[in-house]
DNA sequence: TTAGCTGCAAACGCTTTGCCGTAAC
DNA sequence: GTTACGGCAAAGCGTTTGCAGCTAA
């Protein structure tokens, strides 16, 4: 899971010449932009830092890569999965249900939610006051769409 | 946890006035809106739901009523805490600390993570591909930061 | 009576897109 | 040589804000 950087760096190229992607010097230095932090950038962030090494690198570049990058299941989003905010009327924590592909969310009974225990304090990191929990897949009605289509993009 | 809609509008009533909060028709159906679905829609749909009994209510009300009903802790947000996208270099699904105040956002270390089971479908949602699972909270910066208000404020 | 709230319209900020030149293959 | 990609600038879209009139308390 943790790989090296110099590992990283080449599996990134291994994956990009397997799925006969262009490997361009502007997404080399994102990917490396985002596999040398665990401060989870936005955008603009990485942007930045690309642009120390690129200073003729544009912000639209950064995000056309960081998309293309996360199609490919070479990087992933935090919170992802919604331009819109979406609202609960119920404002207790409770697992949700989300589909990746029309953005449904659904109230969902999940047992094993309410056996995980929340730890109050986090390493040094800061300390908890709520869990959430998404299960992330396909809804019914996006399955039935899109039918085989659907069954075979979700294996990847 | 789940209230019937009569109860459910009493005690929204009862909170707004303790909490000096005027109970204005707008305030009344976008909260009514919200509690009889579980749709978890998003700021718009709940407008459109309005406007159906209220036709003059504008957009802009709905937000300002929304942050201010979410902020009272009446409603919640589903996938918030970032107007900005962020990435993890990191494809694989793991657990991530966020900081309800600032957005920091961390890989944390959670055994319960690895040990709760993901069920391959939900009921007649959909089935189920991954599991995202967020501990919310406030970081040691922030806490650092307001001090006594930090702490005083997380109770609520 | 008087804050606090609403509606309107314009602004804002992140993100996306069209276009054309350029570079990876 | 082809074709995907990058840079530029302008647009898009959800959300926010300033202002003036209105209304809940």
């Amino acid at each position: 899971m943790n790989l090296s950087r110099q590992e990283s760096m080449d599996s990134f190229l291994a994956h990009c010449r397997a799925a006969g992607m262009r490997v361009t010097p502007q997404r080399l230095e994102v990917f490396r932009e985002l596999a040398q932090t665990d401060e989870h950038p936005d955008a603009e962030t990485v942007f930045r830092g690309v642009r120390r090494r690129m200073p003729t690198v544009s912000l639209d570049t950064v995000y056309r890569t960081l998309w293309r990058l996360e199609e490919q299941g070479l990087i992933s989003r935090v919170q992802v999965l919604s331009e819109r905010a979406r609202f609960d009327g119920n404002a207790i924590p409770h697992p949700h249900f989300v589909c990746t592909r029309c953005g449904l969310v659904r109230d969902v009974e999940y047992a094993a939610f309410n056996e995980v225990e929340v730890p109050a304090r986090m390493g040094g990191v800061g300390t908890v006051e709520a869990l959430h929990v998404e299960l992330r897949g396909i809804c019914t009605n996006c399955r039935q769409a899109s039918g085989a289509r659907a069954r075979r993009d979700s294996v990847s």
